[in-house]
RNA sequence: GGUGCGAUGGCCGAGUGGCUAGGCAGAGGUCUGCAAAACCUCGUACAGCGGUUCGAACCCGCUUCGCACCUCCA
């Protein structure tokens, strides 16, 4: 399986192959922890998830990186402002977003580095003092340190934006007097009396890292001073991905990353999902309102990646209706116990399914593999045709997917009693033919919540969802 | 102003030169005590205007409209 994927610093799709042969090491950049994360945050890391999936799929052990940004203005203010220290402000958002992460079934990365970890915080200091070393980078008047992008004739080569042709009037930063170059970024933030205790001693000054730093950082250190691939949403190509290649090439002489993948963004309304604009929702307010975290990750794969998709009411409404189509798919296949011969279809629809992942991780295609092979397994079924193979093909699907099989038949399982008896004076009914009775206790069980079917193998009963 | 992306049927959303995308919604049919499910059939979709071509949703040009980045942001 030769994978394909659009390389942001080539702007071309190209073959995948990793530095090493059998593993691949990437780097996501994970959430800053000052709030919760709203869901166009989880497009990404549900792309990233997708990614990281469909490595495994092509037979690749994954080596994947995700960091936490749990120092900088924003988490330092709301600690502030909240009267607690760095860390007990930030605790509880990482703790909800391990748990919205299991929410939508994304699969732990290898290593959730912290930018607040001492022994992070020492490679970042080390990082500081060679780009020092080598010129790259200087101490300002205040304290802090910049890269000196003049003196990095690379830069500019993933985002291919001219810092001289900058739009007059959009520039204006308080810090800039204390900057050598219109362009250059602080590596490194000198303490300021707004920091509180939030501060780290270094042997160019007290202070708390850049935010490029970190991740420059704690990429060298956990996958090598080259590794294969660096995802990220569309946003975070300039500045901070850039200034990441120029902190670490800059540092190591050596290409920092062979492929960048960007996501495009969640909208709403036409626009950009965003904290700033206020028009996001987080997982926790569509939980509340009763979506479920698979409807929600269904949405979220329902485009390709590098396109803007538009997050609509009605696009979970449709996730809903998809789910009985697959569950009462694999609910047949699941009751179809006497041993199959293979269904020539399986093989397939999983072919298109993998090459369609391939092709730069074309989903809507993979879907359309997904759907493809539940049409022609159910036309299976009607027939008494073989399926063999066909519950083989769902479960590798899945692996990729990762929405298919959900363990949600907890909530079916526990049938009341009382509704258990209605279901068997109906059963009664429908055996004596009593059919006017069979449909009087249809109506009861949809009133208490529950839906029931007949099918030749008996009724299938159903809560239905709020 | 610079750098990119986009405009596809009622909605979402693939396709990038000839061949069914797919999901949801809708219409007709088969099956069924009914309902549902499932399956079959259907809608003559490609922003506009030119051009290239035997042939264009797909390539080229122009126009209109939209989005993102250039500032913290997935």
């Amino acid at each position: 399986m030769q994978l394909h994927f659009y390389n942001s610093l080539t702007r071309k799709q190209e073959p995948f192959t990793p530095l090493d042969a059998k593993r691949v090491r990437f780097y996501t950049c994970g959430p800053t922890v000052y709030n919760f994360a709203h869901i166009g945050n989880f497009r990404a890391y549900v792309f990233e998830d997708i990614l990281r999936r469909t490595l495994k799929f092509a037979g690749y052990d994954v080596c994947q990186v995700m960091n936490l940004t749990d120092v900088d203005d924003k988490t330092i203010r709301g600690a502030r402002e909240n009267h607690v220290s760095l860390n007990a402000y930030t605790q509880p958002y990482k703790d909800a977003f391990f748990e919205d992460l299991k929410t939508l079934h994304i699969e732990s990365a290898e290593f959730y580095p912290a930018a607040t970890d001492p022994k992070y915080i020492q490679k970042m200091i080390a990082l500081v003092e060679t780009l020092i070393a080598k010129g790259l980078a200087y101490k300002s008047d205040d304290g802090s340190v910049y890269f000196k992008v003049a003196a990095f004739p690379n830069y500019g080569k993933l985002s291919r934006l001219d810092r001289s042709t900058l739009r007059s009037g959009v520039r204006i930063n308080n810090d800039e007097y204390e900057k050598e170059g219109v362009g250059d970024f602080a590596v490194w933030k000198a303490w300021d009396p707004a920091d509180g205790d939030v501060v780290w001693d270094a042997p160019f000054g007290r202070g708390r890292p850049g935010w490029h730093l970190e991740c420059s950082a704690m990429g060298m250190d956990l996958l090598g001073e080259t590794f294969d691939l660096h995802t990220g949403g569309i946003d975070n190509l300039f500045p901070h991905h850039e200034n990441e290649i120029a902190q670490a090439e800059g540092a190591t002489g050596k290409p920092f990353v062979h492929t960048w993948m960007h996501c495009a963004h969640l909208r709403v309304g036409g626009e950009k999902m965003s904290k700033s604009l206020g028009n996001f929702y987080t997982l926790r307010d569509l939980l509340a309102k009763g979506c479920t975290g698979r409807e929600i990750r269904y949405v979220l794969l329902q485009g390709q990646y590098r396109q803007p998709l538009n997050f609509t009411f009605s696009g979970l409404d449709d996730a809903r209706k998809a789910f009985e189509r697959i569950d009462g798919f694999v609910a047949r296949l699941n009751s179809c116990h006497a041993a199959q011969q293979p269904a020539p279809f399986a093989g397939t629809f999983l072919a298109q399914f993998s090459d369609a992942m391939a092709d730069d991780l074309n989903l809507p295609e993979a879907f359309a593999a997904l759907f493809g092979l539940i049409r022609e397994g159910n036309a299976a079924l009607d027939k008494n045709e073989p399926v063999g193979g066909v519950m083989e093909a769902l479960q590798s699907i899945d692996r990729v997917l990762g929405v298919i099989f959900w363990n949600n038949a907890k909530s079916d399982a526990e049938i009341p009693a009382d509704i258990q008896q209605l279901l068997n004076n109906r059963a009664q009914a429908r055996a004596e033919k009593r059919w006017a009775d069979s449909d009087t206790l249809r109506d009861k069980l949809r009133d208490s919540g529950w839906d029931v079917r007949d099918s030749k193998d008996g009724q299938t009963l159903k809560r239905i969802p709020r």
